[in-house]
DNA sequence: TGCTAACCGAGACGGTACGTCCCGTCTTGCG
DNA sequence: CGCAAGACGGGACGTACCGTCTCGGTTAGCA
């Protein structure tokens, strides 16, 4: 597995395994001198934007706020983080670890549990608010897209890799050899599963139910099995 | 064609055409005495209100300035419209309108151009900044999400109609008797195609282009047929 | 009586009677058209300003407590003063307006009154926490300098002047027939009274009383009459 | 004469020759074992403080500048002096000590030397923007306040008392027997010409130029004259 | 020569106030 | 009565310093 923990609070912050031996520095991060940041005061940060974005929802969560209910400074939450935006991604992105692929037999079986999950997710009041305004503003701001790409859309995609891996295995699908092919089909997959759900979700504004999901899966995995099998 | 028109700017606002005779004066419109509000005062915010869009973004941009723009005061928007999230769908949901199914003699040709078409429109940076921010907006705001659904998302969906009355009269889709089916069947397409779109578009950050336009027309066209046979 | 009154609130303010009729409108003073200022406004705020000196002191006096205290926003008070040195000059001059110069009948006992009038209006917590620190702050700041000038020296200085005319009335002083040499006269004993009494006052910090006054008044008068006489 | 060295530098400093023994230690120094403090780092401090008072003004200048500027660490700035006040007197204070009584052969010369002397002073923007700042603040804080008179003002007023002196024993004042009477004549006429000199420079901000000094030493010492002569 | 206590730099901490921007509302006078 | 202008009370912004508090590391002087 790549690189999806990772980014973690902010710019230019140390992440706690990180600071190892004295003897072993990094020629990059000199010696760090000076009072540590407090990763209590991170953790309560990340918490305290997650209760926020529940109570007052994304446009009207202010920073102040955040801060007053984490019990921190301002200053302490812009030291760490450029503003808002960044701030409520990283919050946010750790919601997106509990999804996970069960195994159920078969790939149908997964995919509409995976569905489901998702959409339990988007079903939180701070994953829906929270998920189009970050995506919003990341079309003017490229350090942004780079973040929730990191910090989101991998978590999501992975899934997508993983049950291919399964279902490879399984020999519900034929092993794809050329990697370029495989790549550009977990991608197509995974803008269709995930943008079906979203949109479904909320822009149309209609429950993803057990139905749903089942008419759903069965349409992606139907036209999935055809277009292998005409791209061959 | 259902109600497409509708609502129109504002809410107590009166389009142009409808302001006839005294004689025949709605009794809720009791005399409407004094100076009429200005038409090009309308056209003049909501030109400004793209122009403000495209330069600053959702959420830089301000009622001031957009006021300032249409060489208008910012009392005569309030007028119009309630806040900042009504003004841009109105000025935005125009732009849907210039998306056409095009007769290209098969379903797979139309809906790859139609894909093209509407990836296109995100490409535009009003659009794409819009349409995310407001959806955004809308989780909250249930007289917001009326809004977005009949003035951009219900252009939209017609497209899908269209097409499947245009395939049904090909022969290229068995004509569905029950109307449920044939419903949630076109709401299912619908989010399919808008959702992986935009995802692909906004999300993914990734081109939407001829090849992907038509793996994804593969993919789904495909499981539509397969689904449509095995629901049967 | 020259212009004392005058410079009044702010920066683009127009004192109440400059607006007269629109027939005459000052072709400098094109129409100030959208709502005027509100003069309640002027007056809380200088009140506040007074009250929140006398309670916190120059150095912890904000515009936001003056703010709060004046029932006004802060931007209130920034469309009308460029900071808190000026809103305090502002604040403070109109209390510069109280000295008046008696007539005692000699000019002994009109300088001893006068200078305890000053050493009493010195004694004031506003005065005294106010007077030095704009004076200091103006050393770095040209147009405060000249507001303080205006508002509060002027004030001052007019009492010598008005002395001055008295006692050569009376004949205790011979008429100066050179306007230079007149001018520079009351400068200096302007600077020695004023200065003397704040020295006083604020920095050797002992009381002003009236044997200090008595024998203040004989060196400066003593010394007025032979150098008067020297100079002839 | 007496104590002028006076206060030092901070409330738990020690000057550098006062440690000396063990056995000599003061019952309120215990050991003071460890780290001496830096010498080097007051010096530096002090210097940063004027050249920071200089660059920026009294209002601006900041406890972090001072400490960049001396390359010290801020604590090591508030391990010494209690705040920015404190840490100004303490800076200007040495500055008053390069005023000097010249011997010019009459006490209207050397008076007018000093007179100019200290205008010289006032004109150094350190001093200038410095010394109406603490006096200012010293309205307020009664230790800032003994702190001036001992560091700042002392200085000054023991100019007064060796002209004084330099006058009895030239005969060109007579020697004054009670020394109550002494000390408040001396009092006044440092009130007079402390307070008329900087009033001109500061207030008024005219120039105290050779003219203006003859013409103010001559109202002065005639008052003197005059004065104690009516006093007898 | 090694201990140890106080020093030092750096910089994060909880705060307060700043001055600005925008909100949505409210007066003005003009047409 | 609509309209442009612009002042109003209010709220959040992001920044600058405050004075305090850890940190890791240095430095004198006693043992």
């Amino acid at each position: 597995m790549i690189c999806l923990t990772g980014s973690g609070a902010g710019q230019h912050y140390l992440p706690a395994g990180m600071v190892t031996r004295m003897l072993s520095r990094s020629p990059t991060e000199p010696t760090r001198s000076g009072r540590p940041r407090s990763a209590e005061a991170d953790a309560a940060i990340l918490e305290a934007t997650r209760a926020s974005l529940v109570d007052l929802g994304w446009s009207k969560l202010t920073m102040g706020d955040v801060a007053t209910r984490a019990g921190v400074a301002k200053t302490t939450l812009y030291r760490r983080w450029a503003g808002k935006n960044e701030l409520v991604v990283d919050a946010v992105a750790v919601l997106f670890d509990e999804l996970e692929l069960p195994d159920l037999g078969s790939l149908a079986a997964d995919v509409e549990a995976v569905v489901l999950q998702f959409a339990a997710l988007l079903e939180r009041p701070e994953t829906k608010t929270a998920l189009m305004a970050v995506v919003a503003e990341s079309t003017r701001d490229e350090a942004l897209r780079d973040r929730i790409r990191n910090s989101i859309v991998a978590r999501q995609k992975r899934l997508v890799l993983q049950g291919r891996e399964r279902a490879e295995g399984r020999g519900e699908l034929p092993v794809e050899q050329d990697p370029a092919v495989a790549a550009r089909t977990v991608d197509l997959i995974f803008d269709v599963i995930a943008g079906a759900v979203v949109h479904r979700a909320l822009v149309s504004a209609e429950p993803v139910d057990a139905d749903w999901a089942q008419r759903f899966t069965l349409l992606l995995l139907s036209g999935l099995g055809a277009a292998a099998s005409q791209e061959a």
